[in-house]
DNA sequence: GATGAATGAGACTTCATTCAT
DNA sequence: TATGAATGAAGTCTCATTCAT
């Protein structure tokens, strides 16, 4: 712990000036600042800018990952999972509100840098990950027959909207008081028609 | 017209850029190469770069205002109405790729700029006008009752993040083909719970 | 000529910093000193530090190449030629020492540069033009049977030693005192057995 | 030996090093990398850069000068001996290429650092010594009257000029080809007029 | 209106060197 | 002896912007 001290803290810095200036605007000599450590260290450490940012996006990646996988494998039932990862989703980003901000508003930016197929191909594995999951729900008749890029879309698209809202600012009170709502409403956007919120969902006999 | 065709020129190129490199990326030699223009002209007709941004931010939400505010003007009920901004939306993203991009991929950044502010009174303004208009259909009992933020949220966020995957050439096929089936989620994941696809919506008895 | 004074302050700064503190050690940052020249400027014109390298290699064997085609085409027997080529190359270096530190001392170092490829090109179109003179007298009988690439090398090689430690400042007196007994030096080192200094050389019956 | 080793690698990867890259774009990584040793190491043989190639500019004369004043101890006529000098030299490059690159290629950069001083006094001893030897053999009427920096340049000159060709690969072949067309050469360039090839030399009555 | 040379602040990066372990 | 994290001066280059013509 005390050996990866200053890898970290450049990370966590990077993470500061990131949130408070956006990615494009931070600059080398920010995080050098932010993080105490020497323009040399940093370049010791990293090798270049990008690589600070793609160390921080795998960092993110990875913990979000966490919180979402929780969702699926601690759940039974259709619509428990799809709640969850409403659900999930919110909470994480209420309580992580800098690598949200990082992760989801400069994804775009991220992805056009240097290192930006490596970062997608990643970023994809989750996805194809989880498409899986959906479409083995949706093979089961939990869910309607919908094009299945969609569903993740309509469980996590209005999350978002709501999420990048709360990150700007742009929403008064606790982003979880929005949890409950978004998660029915996705429930109703992707439930097939002979299910009813409150029913078993999956493993009906 | 001929007298102003320098000036779009100036923009036509400036949107090119914007899309092949994206906003931060684009310097202002890249616009100047593409428009054909010289460096002095470009700084004659807008100043500096910033507003280069801002006018065709402008242009571009002028645009896409034109079709919402048709889908609110030209239908009646709820459901109509719900429907025609999915897919007023999805078309507009389908004709408009370039002008799409932009404006969503890059508002974080185009806000953050400069003219931040005065953009995003210019937006804000698209959105209380719309946000009325969405309470005074919950008002009257068509939409189920959600936070009010919720709402339009539900009924873009998943257009958005199709449209998104599909402007980054992550979806096969035209962007239409989702039209339907998100128009449909849509209006499922905010009507009211007596009221089903095909009733009247608004304007009861 | 008053516009293309920038540009050429420019070349004649950086020539004088090369033979100042040698082409590595040169900054961008001497040459816009010693030019009087802005950063931006040295960049407006040559793109980069290799550019203005590049630059004045190129104008530099274009100037040596005057003098030495000025020795093949007015002269007319080999003798005549071969004295000249000794005698026009050390009055070259005399009279231009710091165009010749940079073009001889510095030759390994451009062409391991970036645009090292296309200056060796050009240089390798100057050999092979003389090396086909050169090739032309031998096969007239007036040079000894030698390997075709000695040639260049027992004419223009000793000289070459002599202007570098005269350069080196290694030499006392007037580079131009080792003229004539290196031109004698190189005649004897090339000509054919039958042929001493003052036949006609070329054309005997 | 075993405790050398590790010195002795360093000097070796150095020397690699200059051969790819060249003295100046030899960074103390690239050899710490081509070695196998660490920074730290490489700083507690050697101290710092400069003292690396100075280390191995030092070994370089000292084999080559081994070569030379074999050829001048062994030899006994005066012919002989310029003979041996070119045969010497050229032999030399050739069975040590990289060491030959290294000695006479960046002689100029090595010269011009900090140790330059150093470095050149102890060449001038080479050069004072050889200098005697010519100047005596001038003296015994073997060699015509030249000025005497002539004599080195005209006997090693061009050798040098092909061997650098061949260093650069510019020349097909072996370099060794060109040595005997060389050494009559520079023979013929500095002999007394009433001596010819295969005369005594030295000591003639 | 149009042009493009000129400007310079500031960004990223390299690299020799030091020093605690 | 060996290691490699840490340092920071110094270099190259970019780019928005100004201004004389």
């Amino acid at each position: 712990m005390a050996r990866e001290s200053r890898k970290d803290s450049i990370l966590k810095a990077a993470l500061f000036c990131f949130t408070e200036h956006g990615v494009e605007a931070t600059t080398i000599d920010m995080i050098r600042e932010a993080s105490g450590a020497s323009i040399g260290s940093l370049y010791h450490h990293f090798g270049n800018r990008e690589r600070i940012i793609g160390a921080l996006y795998l960092e993110g990646i990875r913990r979000y990952g966490l919180v979402l996988n929780g969702a699926f494998t601690t759940d039974s039932t259709t619509e428990q999972r799809v709640r969850s990862v409403v659900l999930g989703y919110l909470g994480w980003v209420a309580e992580n509100p800098d690598w949200a901000r990082f992760l989801f508003n400069s994804r775009g930016q991220v992805e056009a840098g240097p290192l930006g197929d490596e970062l997608k191909s990643i970023n994809a594995l989750h996805v194809s990950r989880m498409k899986a999951v959906w479409e083995e729900m949706q093979t089961h008749g939990d869910l309607r027959t919908i094009p299945a890029p969609c569903i993740p879309a309509l469980i996590t698209g209005p999350a978002q909207e709501i999420a990048k809202a709360w990150l700007a600012g742009r929403l008064k009170g606790a982003l979880l008081d929005y949890a409950e709502p978004l998660a029915e409403a996705a429930w109703r956007s992707v439930r097939a028609d002979d299910i009813s919120s409150g029913d078993e969902g999956r493993f009906r006999a």
